[in-house]
DNA sequence: AATGAATGAGGTTTCATTCAT
DNA sequence: GATGAATGAAACCTCATTCAT
């Protein structure tokens, strides 16, 4: 039964799109699972069918954008060899997803943070990856001296993040950003390299 | 009247207080305004005297902490004439500040993203003054030569408050932190003193 | 799905029940939503399935009760030639409604005139019919010449369902009427069919 | 201390007035205390020492105008000889005093019906003796033969009295009532006299 | 597998009343 | 006598989740 396998995948697809576009309109905490159901098209009772609660369709949505962010991140950084360029590519790769999946970023950022358990028992597995990009091009730069050696890689790959992160968020909660995410990928990038450089 | 007033103001501030403790263990959502009242010593009612509502504490504990900060962090940089040391003064008070109100902290960073609309609405206004700070030592860096013209000034300032912002959040989250903040701070502002520099 | 609608009819139905019967014994201000509930058989939320407030259902009281009355008026009077006959059969027609509907005629007099709102918006336009039934009796009375001509219906009209009203209130809030309401219709009819006779 | 209980007297006068006002405006249920206290100039807790409650409030209204009321129709009909000419005094003082006290007459007539328990407890007492002069009046035209004997006066006296509250409730929640008090009463005052003649 | 009607727990806020000053 | 700050009970309604169909 491949097809019906398939099937359930593509319901599970079209709620989780509808979630994403629902959740980043109203916000997590103000939509309602019969929002997330009507925006599907399917019954209130079918989202149970696929998901265990309404905190696990948000649960759902940021492992499976981690999972596509950790992937791409890693194919855009995978031919550069220059360790600190490849924080670059990070960068401009970080905020180009930003901005083609806006809902899903807004989503994962600010309605993410809603609740204390999810941050701590959720977020750290799956962004560590993500945050592991970063410290082992950090890393590798350091053993090819080209990375300051007393950089702490623990606090210098989040402090990126952070900073990339935070950047995201304004541009995402205001209507009109005034400098494209690009531009603040490659000042940012270039921030970080000329202070992690030896 | 006078001592009518100390009263109201001494009340006002056990709620907030109280507010504080509670938010910061059980988030926002989760907690009770009698939660808060019981913590506070008052009746669930006489919260009401004091605050329009229970978004209103939150308001009041977001503006007081932001008043605070931003005079705070305007006293330790005064004395500071290298504008580039006053990037490091500022990220040593903000760790300092972090680590003596963490349970603050925990309510401005993790509870205030709850609502798009308090983001949108007070968060800027308060929170531009303290990014100004930054901003206004990046500017005066580049006016002085020391700092590379090319860099956005506005970018910059909020990569710079993204990072140590997320660095507090770890911090905040993690009941045994692996890294001081002191040391996180030194770190961060090190990176971005050598990032901007001409 | 005909029995779909006709079940969702019977529950509505059921609770509309139930809230007379709660309404009339505490009083519509006193009757908690859960009271109805409860009497009714279904659960709190329930209500609200059918009812967007616990004024919706005294409104639906109000205007299905008065959908009958002017019905049930409108048959008893249906097949009397003399316009002045047709008043003594409104009364008696009316009488017996209240008598067999206590409950109902309860909450009708003594609860609906709780809202000021409620009877400037509501009251008006239906009792209106019930009052026209009175009033064409009225002038039909007159145009045959067996009504004073000097009469003014509108008052005449409101004076007659007042004076019915009155007894009705007496009836329904003295535990042991003295006076069975039959007898008072015959009573104020022939007052006011003597009253007005040319 | 004859000037304490004067003073006593103006102060409790003064919350009543401003009760009847603040209640006529907003509804018993919607006005607080606060609002009473506020309008009739004194703190919310002096209201307490005038009145062992809110609905004591309510109450004193209705029995202070209730008072005057009897007093009044009594004086309008002492000089009036015959029987039925003083039903025509009575209405007509009636509505004089319904159209001079509009916000007492709105108090009485729609915020009392609220509370069931006053309806059976307070109201009956008072409107008694006011029932009693429409009842006296007819009474008396029996033992003159000048009413029919077979007029019951218990049901007479309140279907007069039902429809001139009837027509007053009406001129009260109207905005622009289309008739006048003063002929309404003269029309109901007719038709009885009519109704009730031998 | 899908539906959607039914459930019922849960929390903010109001406001009549009290009482220390 | 007067004040008004403090009290705390009380209830409507929402909505995540279940389950009979």
């Amino acid at each position: 039964m491949e097809a019906a396998e398939a099937r359930r995948r593509d319901k599970r697809r079209q709620i989780l799109d509808a979630a994403v576009t629902v959740f980043s309109e109203k916000g997590f905490h103000k939509s309602r699972v019969s929002d997330v159901a009507r925006a599907g098209g399917v019954a209130d009772g079918t989202i149970y069918l696929y998901f265990k609660s309404k905190d696990a369709i948000l649960i759902a949505i940021f492992e499976e954008a981690m999972t596509e962010m950790i992937a791409g991140a890693r194919t855009a950084m995978a031919n550069v060899r220059d360790p600190l360029e490849r924080l670059r590519s990070f960068a401009l790769f970080h905020m180009d997803n930003v901005e083609a999946g806006r809902d899903t970023a807004k989503v994962l950022q600010v309605e993410l943070r809603l609740s204390n358990t999810f941050m701590k028992e959720y977020k750290p597995t799956a962004l560590q990856q993500y945050l592991d990009l970063i410290g082992d091009a950090i890393i590798e730069g350091q053993q090819r001296g080209q990375v300051r050696p007393e950089v702490n890689p623990i606090i210098a790959r989040r402090a990126f993040f952070g900073a990339l992160d935070e950047i995201a968020m304004q541009w995402i909660l205001t209507p009109r950003a005034r400098y494209g995410l690009k531009e603040s990928a490659e000042q940012i990038a270039e921030l970080f390299v000329r202070g992690l450089r030896a």
